[in-house]
DNA sequence: TTGTAAGCGTTATCAT
DNA sequence: ATGATAACGCTTACAA
């Protein structure tokens, strides 16, 4: 491993000379200059970062801990935060936490001396331990979490999300609606979204038919049963996630019952996912991996607090259509729920 | 801040000595230990990873690059990397590279002077110029990739998974089997399977019918109807990747013909996406989990060098079944094809 | 058993 | 414009 001293040497010139060539500082010759980067490239040296940060304190690494890092969210995000940390010249030190906070405080704390510059948390809420385990020095903010407290945060508006795609399935004209939920307590984003469906049905004068999954694949046959069983009419389903919605179409067809003619189905979060079954799902869509690239951009920009709501947007592929019409009485569109999110098509 | 001088002095003794104290070496008092014990617990000392490392030049990180942080196959080998790390008190950090060696030098110059460990690297192969990069000092190891250079790896026998998965769809008597392969010089992977996939097709007097995607699940519609557009009598596909299989499955519902009654499809890797699709896709199994934490143990038994190669094994779900009778003539089973790999069912 | 001091590779301060 | 020199927080001979 070559040094700054042996570049020193090679140059003829004080380790201190070489330091401000390679920082670009001010106070040498063009010719001192010169030598010094001849130096160097004979020499292939490369400062050592941890000297470096030893020294000046400021280090480049940006701390991500996720839940699971091999989810589809979790993943989109990681992309995103990737890429804004490279191009910004930081590295990524990866931690799965499962939601553990035994893990997250292992992690925190490895961040805490490696001095990194800043903490991102998927899908998971800013404690006060955790913040105390950082030390003030360290900014810590979340991804994909509506967050009520104020901490540094990136997500979609939850809340809206759901009702927005509650409503757009009001306005196709049905009124029997399930909602395939998750547990509030495990699942946060599980709680603004159930606000968000149940305020919509109310608007609607419908009644809600909410059954509880994981999020995940398996989760979706039993609910899509739960939700069967109750309210046999169901002309529509709304799942938390895309992976039950991918297995409510898949169990839905299974029962015999096409989609969309029969039954509609709309996921959430526009993972692959979506995209795998047939016919392909309608579903909300994050911007998650601007959600990253965006938590890397706030946490480097010195003080750049707060929560920051990213857009949503409801995406319409082919397994979303309006009720067979008899099969219940049309729902009246009024005025007021024309104003909808942007909504695109793929 | 708290270093180990505040310890020392808070406690009464030299650095050295709380040095000894926190690393659990020899020499010292019950009674001191206790004291250092007293002062590291009430100023919450937590020793400086990067002090300590830049001392003793060893270090507890182990790099992970991957093409894609966000593709099914790097997160379940990246999840099996990440939890081995922590288990062995290894931090990890990521690097995303798109297989594009500029972004691969770069991570590795940042990983040198970070002094890792260990690099991982995930669907590519080691180069010249990567362990040039490095230096002697800092292993690297593949993850599934068949490496053919001699280079630390874990990885399956691609081209005997392929020719077990050829067997298999031989055995329940197809002789039309289609394959839906991958660019080899993009995607490794690519050559020995489709190496395994002619070889057992040769050896049953059937010719190959090859069609290449991109391993992506857009390529396996256009993949399919060139597939078909070469042999539309086609009993089975074999997909190098369930992305790829998935959009087979989806495409041939589309077009009217069942699965697997019509067309028998197999995919490769056992990916969550095998299972998105109704019926559920069959697959060859990569152990990617075990790959990844086989990798960092490879990595940390100082001198484990050499090729590693993992067991696949065929998962036999709702998306094969013999060709229907009369469709074609049967197909003879000769004793020599009795032996194959472990197979399970899910 | 314990302390002193040197040094890991930098950068920053202060002379010159 | 350049060079000594002293840190940064830790470990480790070596000495006591």
């Amino acid at each position: 491993m070559t040094t700054i001293r042996d570049v020193a040497k090679q140059a003829g010139v004080s380790p201190a000379t070489v330091s401000r060539v390679v920082n670009g500082l001010v106070g040498y010759s063009d010719e001192t200059r010169k030598r010094v980067e001849d130096a160097v490239l004979r020499l292939n040296y490369e400062p050592d970062s941890l000297a470096r940060t030893l020294k000046t304190r400021q280090t480049s690494v940006i701390g991500l801990l996720a839940p699971m890092v091999s989810d589809a969210l979790a993943s989109q995000v990681m992309r995103g935060v990737e890429d804004a940390a490279r191009e910004h010249g930081y590295a990524v030190m990866l931690g799965r936490t499962g939601l553990k906070s035994a893990y997250i405080a292992g992690y925190l704390r490895t961040l805490r001396t490696y001095r990194a510059a800043g903490v991102i948390l998927i899908s998971a809420v800013i404690t006060h331990d955790m913040r105390q385990l950082l030390g003030p020095a360290i900014p810590i903010i979340s991804v994909a979490i509506s967050d009520k407290s104020g901490s540094p945060s990136v997500a979609i508006n939850d809340e809206l999300a759901a009702y927005d795609a509650t409503r757009y399935l009001l306005k196709l004209g049905h009124r029997r609606i399930g909602l395939l939920a998750g547990d509030p307590v495990s699942i946060f984003v599980a709680r603004p979204r159930r606000r968000g469906y149940e305020r919509a049905m109310a608007e609607a004068g419908c009644s809600p038919v909410i059954a509880e999954g994981t999020f995940f694949y398996e989760s979706g046959a039993p609910g899509l049963e739960e939700l069967l069983r109750q309210e046999p009419e169901l002309t529509a389903v709304f799942a938390m996630s895309d992976e039950m919605g991918a297995a409510v179409v898949n169990e839905l067809q299974k029962r015999g019952r096409r989609v969309p003619e029969d039954v509609s189905v709309l996921g959430f979060d526009n993972t692959s996912t979506s995209q795998h079954v047939h016919p392909p799902l309608s579903t909300i869509a994050q911007p998650l991996e601007d959600m990253g690239q965006m938590a890397v951009k706030k946490l480097l920009r010195s003080r750049d607090l707060g929560p920051r709501i990213m857009p949503h947007r409801l995406i319409e592929r082919g397994s979303t259509a309006a009720p067979r019409a008899g099969s219940q009485r049309q729902h009246q569109v009024s005025p007021a729920e024309q104003k909808q999110s942007p909504r695109s098509t793929t």
